[in-house]
Parts: C-alpha cells; structure tokens; sequence
DNA sequence: AGGCAGGTGGCCA
DNA sequence: TGGCCACCTGCC
C-alpha cells in the first residue's frame, strides 16, 4: 500500500517514544501496530487510517495512503486531541498532596487521552473482559476482518458498526475467538440496531447519565462502561477499577478491603474531574512495575 | 496439566 | 452490600 510523504504534526503537548506507545498501544485502544523494524504506528480508527512517527522536538510526522486522504487530517487531530493541554490539566490534579500519583505521573511524561469513536470503544471494551491486550487486539482484528467493511478497495477493514454485528449469529462471533463474550456483544448489537440513535443519545448525556443507560446493555458493568465512556466519549470524570488500579490503590493507597465501587468513588472524590486521566497514570505505572 | 487473565451477572446470605 | 462461581479461550 503506497502512502504519502510524512508531514509534520505539532501537538500543544509533546510526545516521547514512550508516550507515544504508551498512549496508542497501553490499552486504551486496540488497533494500532508498530511495523516492524521502524519506528512507525500504524492505526485504524473509524474509517480512517493513519501511519505516524516520533518527529524532533515531540512533534509528530503522520501519512496516510495514497489517493485517500480525504477528510483524515482533522479527524486524526479530533483523535489524537492535539490541541489539548495535557500540561495543564495535569497540573489540576492532587499530585501535591498525592505522592503515588506524582510519580506515576513523572514516570510517564506526555502520556495523553485519546478520543476514540464511542461505538467502537464500547465494542472493544465488550471485548476486553479477563483478556489481556493482545488477545484483545486478536479479537478485534478478527472482527473487523470478517464483518468489517474495507475502509477502501482491497484496504483494510474498519470495525464492524453494531448493525453489522446485528447481522451476524452468536455463532458466528464466537467462532472468531469472542467466548462468551459473543452473547454479550450479539445482544448489545440488537438492542442498539432496535433504538436508533442510542449511541448518539448516551454519549451526550453527563456522566452518571451515560453510566446507566451503559449498564443496561449485557455483558457492560462498572468498569467496561468506565472506559467506554473515558476512552469514547471524553468523559474524564470516570474511572475504569481494573485489576492494576486495585492493585494500585490497595499497594499505594493503602487501602485494602475496599470493594470495587468504593475504589470507584475514592477515585472521582480524591481525583476530581479528571480522575480518568489520572488513572491512566496509575494504570500504566502499576503495569509498569509488575 | 491447570490456573489465570483490563469483568459481569446470577444467586444467596 | 459482600462473597462465590460460571463463563470461552489461549498462553504460561
């Protein structure tokens, strides 16, 4: 596949080759992969593709396939939030008082929130339950492979939308390495193909809003609607407890015995409105030093 | 070979 | 609310 001259790329905040990885490929998203041997990501997200490199000084140098260019460079930036300040929303968080955080925050400078789109966040995510990164990424390879449509002829697959999912049998998804995660997604799938707009309408309601209508769908509890929510639809006030966030806050915290929804809260209260970027701190510090 | 993994939901006290 | 367990599958 030909691509295009490698242009430049200057986000308000900087990247490093740590943050960059970090940042595309730490498990907020799921579809970017190094090529081999260079320095270059590779990424799909919507139906839009993009190669991109660590440039001087923290800038970036992106390209995308020749002849499809299109609409991609705003969408890229809308992904990637360059314009975002990242510097200074760190610099609202408690990590003055908060001495794990301060390093989980200095151990990864330039780590940053993507803005992925919501439908697809939230499939991955139903993806995710007890399966580590790269066997998510396998499962999401796999769906888009076989129910995806090709972003351009003979190009590579999108995600499915949930109305292809709709089309499709348990089985099926299950014969694609989905477990029994397969019933959770078919079921979300018809629910979501039956009330047209849903998405649309979640993703702008205010965060607890969002949160419950999510926990309706089957298969999305606490935590798959916590990163659906941070990692789609820029909700920053929630915070995904995951396995290393527990471990996290019981080892540096202190706080051991604590149930899930008290970890939950205990977040948002200590953290503020940008918990969820703080716990992608401790999510890839705590995976860090494992 | 058996246990465990970016969880969730059902059941029981 | 809290504890316990089944649930697919692949990897160590």
């Amino acid at each position: 596949m030909p691509w295009t001259d490698w242009k430049p790329l200057y986000p308000k905040t900087p990247f490093t080759e740590s943050s960059l990885r970090e940042t595309l490929d730490g498990g907020q998203a799921f579809r970017w992969k190094r090529i081999e041997s260079e320095n270059i990501w590779e990424g799909i997200w919507g139906r839009d593709i993009a190669q991109l490199t660590l440039a001087p000084k923290g800038a970036l140098a992106f390209r995308f396939p020749e002849g499809h260019e299109g609409a991609s460079l705003s969408s890229l930036n809308n992904y990637l939030l360059l314009d975002t300040d990242w510097a200074q929303r760190i610099d609202q968080l408690p990590w003055r008082s908060d001495p794990a955080l301060k390093a989980a925050l200095e151990a990864q400078p330039g780590l940053r929130l993507l803005n992925q789109p919501f439908p697809e966040t939230l499939l991955c995510f139903l993806c995710s339950a007890t399966k580590q990164i790269p066997q998510i990424k396998i499962m999401c390879e796999n769906l888009a492979r076989e129910i995806g449509s090709p972003l351009f002829p003979k190009g590579p697959h999108a995600l499915p939308t949930w109305d292809q999912l709709s089309h499709v049998s348990e089985a099926f998804l299950r014969s694609l390495g989905l477990g029994f995660r397969a019933k959770n997604i078919k079921k979300t799938a018809d629910l979501i193909t039956q009330s047209p707009g849903i998405l649309e309408t979640i993703e702008a309601l205010p965060y607890a809003e969002a949160k419950a209508k999510l926990l309706e769908f089957p298969g999305v509890g606490s935590k798959i609607a916590d990163c659906a929510l941070l990692f789609g639809a820029q909700k920053y006030e929630a915070f995904p407890v995951d396995t290393w966030i527990l471990k996290s806050l019981r080892k540096r915290y202190g706080l051991d015995g604590w149930s899930n929804a008290q970890m939950e809260r205990f977040g948002r209260v200590h953290l503020g409105p940008d918990a969820g970027y703080a716990q992608q701190f401790l999510f890839a510090y705590e995976r860090a030093n494992a």
